[in-house]
RNA sequence: GCGGCCGUGGCGGAACUGGUAGACGCGCCAGCCUUAGGAGCUGGUGGGGUUUCCCCGUGUGGGUUCGAGUCCCUCCGGCCGCACCA
């Protein structure tokens, strides 16, 4: 094995990329100087968590379609900065470190330091020098000063409520983190209720404003889509109805409309006021039915299908609209999350509320009569916006929409209802009770109560801890080192305790793109010169799985950082796509499926180059594809075909190439340029192939193949077009074609228009729309004489014969249609 | 149930704002070269037919149009998200 790279002139991959890794890491050439870079380009990429496996392929096949991006990029001019790290902490590696009887702390750096020579292995752009490991104290420490703004901010605020715990995590999920009612991580575990007093921030407060920016950011449709709908903007009123002591209960609707139809009003079990209404003689029912809303797990509870159960308080309260009285229920098909906790019931026009009263024989009175009164659209429950309002006093005949303000504003007068928007987006709940995470850094103290720890205190350091097995009592391991948690107050200097609860690892990913270009400072979280330079990032390049939660707490965290002043960006990521997935034979890759496919064998077998095009290949990136590998030898034939042209040139020709080829160079140019720009590099790829084919077609026309009739003008370009796909490849033909400097240190292949223009063009003659015969015209023909040629050719006379031609449309250099026959 | 995406050769997939369907690649077939080749090269490859030409063809059925894979409606199938959100 020679130093270039090469044996017996063949394309050695192993040799080549080994060159130049070796290289790169010599010269720096992945390096970004992030203090002075005059263009600066930030190319994100989602950070992985470092599992026990090592990499897939899908993480091969979303950090090379990012890498792709920034490598293009930067031939374009831009300073690209491509940083990456490690998302440690969290209950997945602590898992798999109780399930292999290790500690995380020891088995999380193995990991790492697997990972990051695999990623090497994938020739990646990637910067070293910045690279974030959330485990460490140098991040954490700031993980928790985050926490501490918020706290200060009055955004992170204790709570009792009812949280996700999943009893094989032993510890409370986010909803986010909650799939049909089971653990993410435990398919098979149902998640129960547990009322439990946690950290919260308040991200409903940003709702508005994050569902608002949507409309601007420049990221995936479908992304935006999800996100707005988790967020779930409802506009109604809320309207409040009071009992004859006067209590006012308040309740949300996005009917106000219907009110005059509110025959019953429904309370969550969990209601604050459901006790103190409860009648005598109704409160062993209710408290049975209490008992068990409570120990029924969150599943069966919210499933829709389940028969709706309730039961009444005995109570009664007054329509504000009618002023009549209606019985007061609690149902648990009333969620206390959502909106009051509390609802008007209106069976006439809600489902839920009609299959509810006619279960238990309440009034069911109709309020509205639909106008396009058709087909079913007369039977109850009529849930439509187009009717009109009866039995509504003054309002009857009014339009449903018409109706929405003006009985709000006819109830606001009485002061028992205004307008409203609710939306569906929860507190986002920080705390878990386990061992590996950044320990929340607040100290209770009997004196002072919350204290939060002071800033010169972090950070507060995760204690090393044998036994971290979480347990039943929803109480942290932490709970179990007293002294770990026995501290003075901060404050008053008594005896105190620590948080014993660790934050979610979605807070250490929600700001990690904060950090990457200020890891040389460790007296700040972020440097505000670098971070005025760098944020937003460019381009941000993941998976949609984390459409709703990563996505949407960075865009929080982010966000309430620019109110405070510290970042002067409000949104972190002014682009967002979304790449596709790949599957195995048409399902989901998982292990539990068996069909995982490990990218190393592929790597080792192939070379990084060939693989990494072959992935962009194999589908359009933003859709994913299926992984079959039989297809790779193509990728493999087309490098050894660039081989071998760059191989036979003569660097430094200044030979130009006839005019037909440098008409294919530019057009290729042009084409893949866009498709690149654009995430379609598996179109991209082709045109190179196209291109390819050209050339190779071409000297064979020329005399014998390998006699280094391509001039190194026409190949150059080729090159540097192949660079983002297949760096070492490309490094390695630059060198051969006599250049000294890095391939990525030179410019995109500039596209001149008037060299790919065709001089002559394939005219396509349609008769009634059916192609019936192709002329070769000069390009920019006039429709006249298009036609002209059109009509006089044989083969377009058979079928136009004697019929007058009707009417003639003519696509400009594309095609003439001659409309024939007919009646007229 | 609601919302979104998608159905194109044997396979992965092309087809810009409606304008030559099947680019590019895999596989397959034939030929060349070779002691040999799961190597390389050349050509072919949607289906059918009366084979210098014609007919049919982008999940189904309709519609708009000179012209529909592309736009509209119906149904069928697959994937993803949300799921009693008032």
């Amino acid at each position: 094995m020679s130093q270039t790279g090469s044996t017996n002139g063949r394309y050695d991959p192993e040799a080549v990329e080994k060159k130049w890794r070796q290289t790169w890491a010599e010269r720096r050439t992945n390096a970004a100087d992030v203090e002075a870079a005059a263009k600066p380009y930030y190319n994100l990429m989602m950070y992985p968590y470092p599992s026990a496996e090592g990499l897939h392929v899908g993480n091969v096949f979303a950090f090379v379609g990012s890498d792709v991006h920034g490598r293009f990029r930067r031939l374009q001019g831009w300073n690209v900065f491509e940083p990456i790290g490690f998302d440690a902490f969290g209950i997945h590696s602590e898992n798999y470190a109780l399930k292999v009887n290790m500690h995380p702390a020891e088995l999380i750096p193995r990991n790492i330091e697997r990972f990051r020579e695999q990623l090497k292995r994938c020739g990646l752009m990637l910067d070293w020098d910045h690279e974030v490991s959330t485990t460490d104290p140098r991040y954490y420490k700031w993980t928790q000063w985050i926490f501490l703004q918020l706290y200060h901010a009055g955004l992170a605020v204790r709570k009792k409520a009812a949280v996700n715990w999943c009893p094989e995590c032993k510890t409370v999920l986010a909803n986010e983190q909650v799939i049909d009612g089971h653990c993410e991580r435990h398919p098979g575990t149902l998640v129960t209720q547990r009322y439990l007093e946690q950290w919260f921030f308040r991200i409903t407060e940003y709702a508005g404003r994050l569902l608002e920016n949507l409309e601007w950011l420049d990221w995936s449709d479908s992304t935006r889509l999800m996100q707005t709908n988790w967020i779930g903007r409802s506009e109604g009123a809320e309207l409040v109805f009071r009992t004859e002591s006067g209590t006012a209960i308040r309740v949300f609707t996005t009917r106000p409309d219907t009110v005059f139809g509110a025959t019953y009003m429904v309370l969550s079990p969990e209601h604050p006021l459901v006790n103190s209404l409860t009648t005598s003689n109704q409160r062993d029912a209710v408290n049975a039915y209490r008992r068990e809303a409570a120990a029924t797990d969150i599943v069966t509870r919210r499933i829709g299908e389940k028969e709706k159960t309730g039961v009444s308080t005995g109570a009664i309260c007054r329509n504000p609209a009618t002023g009549e009285s209606i019985p007061i229920w609690i149902a648990d098909y009333v969620l206390m999350e959502y909106g009051t906790g509390a609802i008007m019931a209106v069976p006439a026009h809600d489902e839920r509320d009609f299959e509810f009263a006619e279960k238990y024989g309440l009034e069911i009175r109709q309020v509205v009569k639909p106008t396009d009164a058709d087909e079913a659209s007369s039977e109850l429950p009529y849930t439509g916006w187009n009717g009109q309002l009866v039995s509504s006093a003054q309002f009857d005949g009014m339009g449903c929409h018409e109706a929405v303000t003006a009985v709000t504003e006819w109830l606001e007068q009485q002061e028992a209802g205004r307008l409203e928007v609710q939306y569906r987006l929860h507190d986002w709940c920080i705390s878990r009770q386990r061992y590996w995470g950044p320990p929340i850094p607040v100290i209770y103290c009997d004196e002072c109560g919350v204290v939060p720890v002071p800033e010169t205190d972090l950070p507060v350091l995760l204690p090393p801890l044998d036994d971290f097995r979480p347990d039943e009592s929803g109480i942290s391991p932490l709970a179990r080192n007293e002294e770990w948690f026995r501290v003075p107050c901060p404050t008053c200097q008594r005896d105190a305790r620590r948080e014993t609860d660790v934050s979610d690892t979605f807070l250490d990913s929600a700001w990690y793109f904060l950090r990457y270009p200020s890891t040389d400072y460790d007296d700040r979280a972020f440097d505000a010169k670098l971070t005025r330079k760098w944020l937003p990032v460019n381009s941000y390049i993941g998976g949609n799985e984390h459409a709703v939660l990563h996505l949407m707490y960075a865009r929080f965290i982010t966000m309430v950082l620019h109110d405070l002043g510290f970042v002067e960006a409000e949104e972190p990521f002014a682009q967002f796509r979304a790449h596709g997935t790949i599957v195995k034979d048409g399902a989901k890759m998982s292990k539990s499926r068996g069909n995982v496919v490990v990218p190393d064998q592929y790597i080792a077998q192939w070379g990084a180059d060939t693989f990494r095009m072959y992935l962009m290949f194999l589908g359009p990136y933003q859709e994913g594809g299926d992984f079959r590998d039989e297809g790779i030898s193509g990728i493999r034939r087309f490098l050894d075909k660039v081989w071998g042209l760059v191989s036979d040139a003569r660097p430094g020709g200044t030979e130009e190439g006839s005019p037909d080829s440098l008409r294919k160079l530019h057009q290729t140019i042009w084409g893949v340029g866009a498709d690149t720009d654009e995430l379609r590099y598996n179109t991209a790829i082709s045109k190179l192939m196209k291109y390819v084919n050209v050339l190779r077609k071409e000297e064979g026309q020329q005399g014998q193949r390998g006699q280094g009739r391509v001039p190194a003008k026409l190949l150059e370009p080729l090159v540097i077009m192949l660079a983002p796909f297949a760096p070492h490849f490309a490094e390695e033909c630059w060198e051969r074609l006599g250049h000294i400097d890095s391939v990525f240190d030179t410019e995109w292949p500039a596209f001149e228009e008037s060299l790919a223009q065709e001089e002559l063009i394939e005219l396509v003659v349609q008769v009634n729309g059916k192609v019936r015969g192709r002329l070769q015209v000069s390009a920019g023909i006039s429709e006249a004489e298009a036609i002209e040629r059109a009509l006089a050719a044989e083969a377009i006379q058979r079928f136009v014969g004697s019929s007058a031609v009707r009417k003639t449309v003519y696509v400009p250099n594309r095609l003439v249609n001659l409309v024939v026959g007919g009646e007229g």
